[in-house]
DNA sequence: GTAATATATGAATAGATGTTCATATATAAA
DNA sequence: TTTATATATGAACATCTATTCATATATTAC
């Protein structure tokens, strides 16, 4: 039982009860996840001015249209944007208010 | 002139102020990747209790040493963690209060 | 000094990820 | 029906990432 031993074994015991659960952090990670690209990022913040389609979003952000649509379904699955047919055109916007607090607090944080 | 050209035209002139500063989307997304794995997750919420050194950290996640090292790395980088040394002890302890803000929004946000 | 413990780090590896290309589907226009 | 436009999607590929292994460094105990 030397002293330094004793230390780390209290602490172990002291954080046994509050080690995080598995699934809650694999669902977490994979939240913010969706936000760890910049193209996802650049869409969400444009679709926060108002719902767009997605070849405009494509000019706007001078990327070709299927890496787009491939970032949307991602965008899609997680359930952050909605989108709603319209003829031919595919109007995509916002599904969640979480997203604009999530953004501006992490925005607050990089400006520091 | 068709007209859903003129939906689209008009649109992209609308929304070319608004488009995302790259830089700062670089940023951002890099800031939000770090929260983007479960172990770092582990890491960053045991944290939020007390300042552990990194043996306990390993032992109370059930992973290696070395793997929890290079993660304490990259915490230590983005400056979401400090540190202090204490023998041969590397005491951690979460370094900015805006961490909690964000896990709190992430988890109400998977909690719906 | 040597041995044991705590931590850090470079290299290797397996798996994940974002974009592109080719192509399919769907609607509208002619 | 044919043509053009808007969007979606699977496959391929290059890049990135998390862990492991081997090992280096540092401190303490003997």
């Amino acid at each position: 039982m030397g002293s330094d031993r004793e230390i780390c074994n209290s602490s172990i015991d002291d954080i046994k009860f509050i080690i995080p659960v598995e699934e809650e952090m694999q669902d977490l990670s994979e939240f913010f996840k969706v936000f760890s690209d910049p193209t996802r990022l650049k869409i969400l913040f444009i679709l926060e001015k108002q719902e767009l389609c997605v070849h405009i979003i494509a000019e706007a952000l001078e990327m070709q249209q299927t890496a787009i649509s491939h970032q949307l379904k991602i965008l899609r699955q997680s359930r952050l944007v909605k989108y709603r047919k319209e003829g031919k055109h595919v109007y995509y916007s916002l599904n969640d208010n979480h997203i604009k607090e999530i953004l501006k607090t992490g925005l607050e944080h990089i400006k520091e």
